[in-house]
Parts: C-alpha cells; structure tokens; sequence
DNA sequence: TTACTTTTGTAACCATTGTTACTGCAAAAC
DNA sequence: GTTTTGCAGTAACAATGGTTACAAAAGTAA
C-alpha cells in the first residue's frame, strides 16, 4: 500500500476501502503551474489530494479568468466529482498551486463505493459541502468587497497554503486570478506597502502583517 | 399518498421510499415574500419542493443582501442540506418567490435513505450538482457581467420562474436583489425601456424582448 | 560591458457604479 | 374631496476601478 495515501486518507477510510483505492487508483504528480483539467476536458476521474495544493479558475467567452478557490491535501474536487456523476464536460480549470501529489480515481469506481463505503459517502457529501461554503466566501468577496480588501484575503490565502510568507508572483498573475488588470494591483500592492503590510521586490511579495 | 407529492417525485422515487416520504414530511405552504428559513436559523428539515418557486439570498455583515439563485418544483435546498449533514446553521436566507409548497424532511431520515435508497441518492447528488451550477452562473454573472447585463438576466429569471412576462415589483426591491441601489436600478430600467426591451408601471415592468 | 526583455511605478484620463438631493406623480388613507 | 405616503425620474457629483502610455528598474543573454 503505497504509505502517502495512508497517511493521508487512512484516518477517514477504512482498510478495506484504502486497499481499493491503492488497487484502481494511479498516482499522479504534477509541478507547480501545470494544468491538471482543462475546461471543456471530460472528466475522466477524480483526484484525491495528496499533497499540495490546486487552485480551481472559472473563464468567461473573452478568456477572462478568476480564481474560485485552493483545494488543500485531503480534500477533493467537488466539481469534477460533480462532473463525473453528470458525465458532463469540466466547467473549471485546474492548476497545481504548488507541487503536487494525488490519487486519480476512475469514475466508475466512485459510484460503487457510494453505495458500499459509508465512510466514502460522508467523504463525498463533505467535499460537497467545503466546495458550496468556499463558493459562497468567493461571492462574498467579489459582491461585498473592494478590490483592495479582496487583494488582502488573496494574499492571506496564498501564503497561509504556501505555509510561507513569501509569495513569489508577478502583479500580472495576480491580476488574472483577480480578474482585473496589473496597473490596478501594483497600485493597490504600492498602497499596501506604503501601510507597511507588505514588502515588494521584482516577482516576490514579502506578507508582514495582513 | 398525498397526489402532489406523488405528481412532483413520483418518476424520480420508487413507491416505497415515496411512502416514507409522505409518512415522515410534513406539507407547508408559504405566501409569496414569507421567509422560509432566516440566516443563523438551525436547518431542522430539508424542504422538497413541490410547487411554486424559492429564492435564495446571501447577506454580509452590513446586512447588504445578494439574490444567489431560484429553486423551482423538483428541486431541493442543497444548502440546507449540507447544513442538515453538518448539523450547522444555515449560511443563507430562503424566501418564497411565489406561493409555495414543499415537504419538510427531518434530518434524521435524509441520512438514513441516503444508505437505503439509490434514487434518493442520487436525488442529493444531483441537487448539489445543480446548485454548483448555480453558484457558478451566478459568480459569471457578478465577475463578468456589467450591471445592465446582470439586470437583464434577472428579469429574464424572474419572468421566466413566474412563467408570466409581467414582474411585479418595486426598483428598491430589485436592487436588494442584485446589491446595488435603487437610482441605478431605475436608470437602467429607464433605459431598457428606451430601448423597448421591457415597459415600466407603477410597481410593475413588463418584459418585451430581452 | 552592452543590448534586450520583463517587471514595476506612475500619471492622466475614462467608464461604470454609487450617493445625495430634490421633484413629480400615483395610490392609499383620511 | 385633501393629505399622506411610497415610488419613480433625474441631475450633479464622488468613488472605484479600468485603460493608455511611458519611464525606470531589475534581471538575462550576448
């Protein structure tokens, strides 16, 4: 039994249920940065998260981009999850945060499991919860907050995944996940700095006190 | 058996699970604007919805109000039922768009047929399905839609769950919906009407062609 | 070193949305 | 009928964020 899926998901599964993941399910392992789903892509399986972390984008027509939110070791992606039972195409993309390591589970399985493993079911429902509640603080944010508050919770979040508080992106990546332009953010990050929350060099972002 | 029970899920359940459903729930019956079920409210039913529409709203501390999506006949609150698994209390507003009726499911039962019946459970399934769905339309909406492309939608929604091309409400309780305020609301309007999309009334606009 | 590329800083300006304030009108209450 | 209340129309202005344009700085390659 391969010992990372143990350690990660052996306190939720039972035994005979982590054998069958180890059995069917292939590990995967992507670098930071590669694209794990396309949108559009079927969905072939769904991922358990290993270790690392996945941030999940929408696009509009014009190929605009918004971070939705980060999906962190022990966890799922509900989305594919619901594409999977829907045998539907992605609505997201997926993107390794950081490196990344996780188990691809075919679709097939997944249904079988829901009926026999009630562990697996409760693990199903409650991926579908975390993803609903992470929904709602994205909307949250874009209708109740300005720009400058929403670049402070996204800069919370990246360092708080990263466990460090150095993020290393340019203003333009930042811009893309927050779905407005580089101009706006290296005048709010400039605001920021000013406040003496951050510190700025070239394709790094020291977090102080946010 | 209760008919509109047995005509609303009668093709999507078996005879069995309908008669525990009619057994268990409880029939309510909402007028137009009552709220079901207020945010902070401990969820103690899931409610199956068997006539008319509900709409959900989420609020931010100010007490600001966002309309997240319309639930219609067939449908369920999966909101509410992730609440109801997480023993939480809810994180939204549910008000009834229309005159309502739907059946309360106490919690303890949803958890038990979910094991029991496979219809039931992909019922469950395929209502947070839908609901992602919705979450998604709506982040599309707020992120990359102007506020006259946001309107438009809405009153398309509105007469579309009303089935009726009138829609009858003021400018104020339009720019709750949509978190903006009411001036805005009725420049638009006003504008929309210039165009000859809708006609505005007193308390009423008539959607044209939108 | 120099030349080139990428990233950041900044100013000036525009567009959309939000705010305040005031008016006229329609419906309901008296 | 008159008065009162709530709703809608509109103007003027403010704030936020988006756009264009250009310069300076930092890093990379030659």
């Amino acid at each position: 039994m391969n010992e990372e899926l143990k350690e990660a998901y052996g306190f939720l599964f039972e035994k005979e249920l982590l054998n069958e993941i180890d059995e069917v399910g292939t590990i995967k392992r992507m670098k930071a940065g590669e694209t794990i789903i396309e949108i559009g892509d079927y969905v072939t399986g769904m991922p358990l998260l290993i270790n690392g972390a996945i941030k999940i984008l929408r696009e509009d027509e014009d190929g605009d981009e918004l971070l939705l939110y980060f999906i962190e070791r022990g966890d799922t992606c509900a989305m594919t999850l619901s594409c999977c039972l829907g045998q539907s195409k992605s609505e997201i993309r997926a993107v390794a945060e950081t490196d990344t390591t996780f188990v691809m589970i075919p679709v097939a399985k997944m249904e079988e499991w829901t009926s026999r493993y009630k562990t697996w079911r409760n693990f199903v429902f409650q991926a579908y919860h975390a993803r609903l509640s992470e929904m709602l603080d994205t909307i949250d944010a874009i209708a109740f907050l300005n720009m400058d508050q929403r670049l402070m919770r996204y800069l919370r979040d990246r360092a708080k995944i990263k466990g460090d508080d150095l993020i290393q992106s340019t203003h333009q990546e930042i811009a893309y996940d927050l779905h407005t332009s580089r101009v706006v953010i290296s005048r709010l990050l400039k605001k920021l700095e000013m406040e003496g929350k951050i510190s700025l060099q070239r394709n790094q972002i020291k977090v102080i006190d946010l």
